[in-house]
DNA sequence: ATTTTTTATTGACAGTCGTCAAGATTTTCT
DNA sequence: AGAAAATCTTGACGACTGTCAATAAAAAAT
């Protein structure tokens, strides 16, 4: 039971690069390390999905980990063998919720080159992530109010908040590159602006309101016809 | 043990007229239970107000009912007797917390009358907010993300949102009367836009920084000027 | 092939949770 | 005053929680 105490102690950092690995040369050990380094990292990965399937479904305060461990191919022991604890956990979950939405609007701003077909792509991929992604994004909101509380999830939480401001300044400056004309805001502001409406058609559309998927498209498209527009 | 059961009964409706009581005409009995009710009612948020202290100290997902009753002159089973249980607590407690807030700006909009004082006056009363009930709003925020999992909050929290929306509402509107300008958006824009910066800012506040509050400020006196200055 | 190391399961632990029933205490009514 | 009703406390219940040690199973190394 060597390498679990070892990697363990180096499981917070951002990268799994061992700290004694890394100067010296690389030797046959090395290798095997990293490998074995890599595959607990997919073991890691592979349970923080299950995980985030079943977060999404019951909300962090319902949430215990011998549910996830049901809900997975694995017993509830084996989280503590990849997991320190249930921080360690969620804070792997939202990493990987991260990862996966930070980059959801880039391929749509880049196939429009006139306003009309940007404003329409965006609106699409905005109503698509509502319907087809809503239960992941109620447990964004679950987990960011938690880092209202809790400040081990600060940290984390903060650095997605900057990741999402930043995916949508990328789609404002397009939005400013397409019309000529600036995005007259702070990133922070256009990020909250956008937040903050999706919150909100989110609890519409959860509670079975069949209007919150025109009031998000409509919200946005006033809030950029307003910028870029005449 | 006869009063509580009826009144038990009765307890989730808005008001707590009793229906058999409605019609007929008003006897010594009437009176008499009236006063039960509303002394029974007045405990009721009592308690609710000291579950409002301890819910804002530590978020819905870590208070329990015994923590509650321990910051209170109670025991924790007098809760049960007066709340159903503890989703009847916590609906209790929104209550509370609208009522509160919902009137929050109307002095400040009301004594200004041109633009400046009106903008300054409610940047203030924005920050004020901020830094004397942050711990209020950020169980508000929880509460809110609670009603994205669980539906027995969504018809409070739906109504409470309808509140602040109406609030903001009055705000842009006297806005409108004093810059002569329209406030060219729907209420339910200007309050995604005002909740999502106030949401964004609460978060830079608990984590202790200082800019949160000037963040504040500039986002809402930016989007404001943005709206009523030419 | 056997020993070592890694991975996974199981069962138990010390707490905490919401709930409720039985009974003591206080208030109200006659 | 005594009787009745309302209020509050106490202690217990079954269920559930995160954690962890003991141990079995699987994989890797020699």
């Amino acid at each position: 039971m060597i390498l679990p105490a070892v990697v363990l102690t180096l499981r917070r950092g951002k990268t799994l690069v061992t700290e004694h690995m890394a100067s010296a040369t690389v030797t046959k050990f090395d290798r095997i390390s990293r490998k074995r380094v890599d595959k607990f990292n997919e073991r890691r990965i592979a349970l923080a999905e299950a995980a985030l399937l079943t977060l999404s479904d019951l909300g962090y305060a319902r949430t215990s980990l011998r549910e996830i461990a049901q809900n997975s191919e694995f017993s509830h022991g084996v989280l503590h063998y990849y997991f320190a604890d249930k921080v360690d956990l969620i804070t792997c979950c939202v990493r990987l919720y991260k990862s996966r939405c930070v980059t959801r609007y880039d391929g749509v701003i880049a196939a429009a080159t006139d306003y009309p077909s940007l404003l329409e792509g965006f609106l699409d991929a905005l109503a698509a992530t509502l319907r087809e992604e809503a239960h992941l994004h109620r447990l964004w909101y679950d987990l960011r109010s938690q880092a209202l509380f809790e400040s081990a999830f600060r940290a984390d939480v903060a650095e997605i908040e900057t990741s999402l401001e930043a995916m949508i300044w990328r789609v404002m400056s397009r939005f400013a590159a397409v019309t000529g004309k600036p995005a007259a805001m702070s990133p922070a502001l256009a990020y909250a602006i956008f937040d903050g409406l999706f919150q909100q058609s989110l609890l519409k559309h959860l509670s079975g309101n069949p209007d919150a998927i025109p009031t998000l498209r409509d919200g946005a498209r006033h809030v950029l016809d307003h910028i870029f527009t005449a």
